[in-house]
DNA sequence: GCAAAAGTGTTGGGCCTACACCCATGA
DNA sequence: TCATGGGTGTAGGCCCAACACTTTTGC
């Protein structure tokens, strides 16, 4: 949304597509809850999604996989373009130039930038969440909790959050969601997190297991309260398989 | 994918957002097919798909309309943005500048461009194509027709085509492909056309109608070979309530 | 031993698929 | 009258949703 840093164009005379944004929504999942990675700008109280600009010399999606890497350290995460916001109200100049006069000089917003969309999926726990150059802060929200964010970021959050939803009724797709191993419960609550509702037990074990998504360990999780649960892990053959042909549908 | 034409320079003195366009897949459905409008350039065998460039002062969404109306007379179609594509070697630049350098001058063109797709359904009846400044014609063409496009523009109508079943897939959709009154087999054969493959007819016509996205009319074509079909016409309400809850899975 | 979460099976209904013959019409 | 496409019903299987009690563990 910026013209160019001048850090950028004096370190690295870097060219840049001139009014062409990029957005991620990178999504974990952590105690039971879908998180979302939110940017706190530096000596403000406004957050906003994680976002950047795209090189002349990268495509979109190597923009947004830099974008990724710079965020959260992740090479090879899980990335989808999801919608291009083109609007003419993405957001108010007068009100940005205000909020973030003392970090962009002002001439440099252009009237308007179009942003390409992305949403990431990461296994939360390794995550080191990285703050950029105009930012005090990078973490983990809950959805609930998100803030009013900066342009029209809460648009973009919403509109990745229903693709995801999209997405995950007609595909399995915990697979980057989630650790190495896992428990059911953990799998199920994070079916249960995305689509926003409770889940039947038996029934989704049973729906996974026969797709067979997924092996079943000879180990339980120690050291938790109660009864251990059993480990599993993606059968990454046939994940692939089921990704192709389409075959495990949530609703 | 132009900086800019002489011709809107000076006649109309447009601001464009540079390095982005827009191309439209425009689907429609005759003679039991699904076919496409194509662009055929002056003076060059070479063909593509109708788009163009965005105003400063238009949202994606109209630059979108604005480019439906002037190649097809439609106002209010059914349109979707399905992916943007801004790969680095969408065209090569020596090779379209060669092709079409009869056209634009070559210095006009950028280096890249990143391009916004949208496809459109509309009833075929009620299209008038209308070639740009830049084509000889404007044509339907069958899919399996379809020759080599410049630019990216046949993965562009790949990745249309794919958005399009995916969408069939899981909502209504013919409402916009299909004449106010048509026959269920003409419906049938539009779902066949889309997904490519057989339908049963009885299967089919049970689904539907218990969808109810479609109300039996009390007449019957008349003036075709063999026995006369009944017509049938959109439930507008219903299909919109379809619509929201997702309520017609077709695989 | 107790509280909390994990693990597990059955039944009924709805939906989807597969399948074939008669009917109406225009030529 | 004939060729062609339109119109229609049933039966079987699969999948899905609903539903509750027992087991294991840490505390």
């Amino acid at each position: 949304m910026i013209k160019e840093s001048k850090k950028e164009v004096s370190l690295e005379n870097l060219a840049l597509v001139p009014q062409l944004t990029l957005d991620c929504v990178i999504f974990g999942f952590h105690d039971n809850a879908l998180k979302v990675l939110l940017l706190k700008w530096k000596q403000t109280p406004y957050h906003s999604l994680p976002g950047g600009t795209v090189r002349q010399d990268e495509s979109l999606d190597d923009a947004a996989k830099r974008i990724l890497k710079e965020r959260t350290g992740l090479d090879k995460i899980f990335l989808r373009q999801f919608h291009t916001f083109g609007s003419l109200q993405r957001y108010n100049l007068e009100r940005i130039k205000t909020a973030l006069g003392h970090l962009i000089q002002p001439e440099l917003w252009y009237e308007r930038a179009i942003s390409v969309g992305y949403y990431a999926l990461v296994d939360y726990e390794e995550v080191f969440p990285n703050p950029d150059d105009l930012s005090e802060s990078c973490d983990w929200w809950e959805l609930k909790e998100v803030p009013d964010l900066l342009f029209d970021h809460n648009e973009i959050l919403e509109k990745a959050l229903h693709a995801l939803r999209l997405e995950l009724s007609f595909q399995p797709i915990g697979l980057n969601l989630l650790p190495e191993k896992f428990t059911m419960p953990d799998m199920m609550r994070m079916y249960e997190a995305i689509l926003g509702k409770k889940i039947d037990p038996r029934n989704f074990q049973k729906k996974i297991l026969k797709s067979g998504i997924v092996n079943k360990l000879d180990q339980v999780k120690r050291g938790v309260a109660h009864k251990s649960p059993y480990l599993y892990s993606f059968d990454k053959e046939k994940y692939k398989e089921v990704l192709k042909e389409g075959g495990l549908f949530f609703t």
